[in-house]
DNA sequence: AGCCAGTCTCGGA
DNA sequence: TCCGAGACTGGCT
């Protein structure tokens, strides 16, 4: 099981986000808590030199997405975690352009397994690193918004600034 | 064994 | 057109 080794925070206009990283790089990402006390982050002294590059890169590439800009720079994303399946879903996910979406058929069908939809709408609610692995950007057939396990106005909200029409 | 962030079909409002 | 019920689905705990 891999090891997170570091919980940094990433104050934004939307509210703290928490990123954790392992020493093959960002591992997960967490919303804004809301009305709960904000997690103890590591005081930065004590944190390696690429997780602090790493670190960077993540607050940069988050600023950026919810500011309606590209992301630019990615940190090194560690998905070691999921089953094969679920990795095969977030490398995917990873592949829809900003403003663009995906219904979960059609992931489905790209990794080769085409009637495992409801499956794929479970590998989504257990992506580990929301927005930058854009679970967002995956729409039920029709264009529904289906569901999203941050909470749907994070979905509305994600899909707004990227100009993406939904119903 | 049971739960799902789906999708399709069909019938009624 | 739109919504709900029912059938069917595959991966995960």
């Amino acid at each position: 099981m891999r090891t997170l080794l570091v919980e940094l925070l990433i104050a934004t206009r939307d509210g703290q986000f928490v990123a954790r990283y392992s020493e093959k790089g960002l591992a997960e990402l967490d919303f804004p808590r809301v009305g709960r006390a904000s997690p103890r982050a590591v005081k930065l002294i004590g944190v390696p030199a690429p997780i602090r590059r790493w670190h960077r890169a993540t607050a940069a590439a988050l600023k950026n997405v919810l500011a309606r800009r590209p992301a630019k720079i990615f940190p090194p994303l560690d998905l070691s975690n999921g089953t094969t399946f679920q990795r095969k879903v977030w490398n995917t996910l990873r592949k829809i352009a900003r403003g663009q979406t995906k219904s979960y058929g059609e992931i489905a069908r790209a990794i080769g397994s085409p009637r495992a939809v409801r499956a794929v709408g479970g590998a989504c609610g257990t992506n580990p690193i929301p927005v930058l692995v854009p679970c967002h950007r995956v729409l039920a057939a029709n264009k529904k918004l289906g569901g999203f396990s941050g909470g749907l106005n994070w979905k509305r909200e994600l899909l707004s600034r990227e100009g993406v029409m939904f119903r």
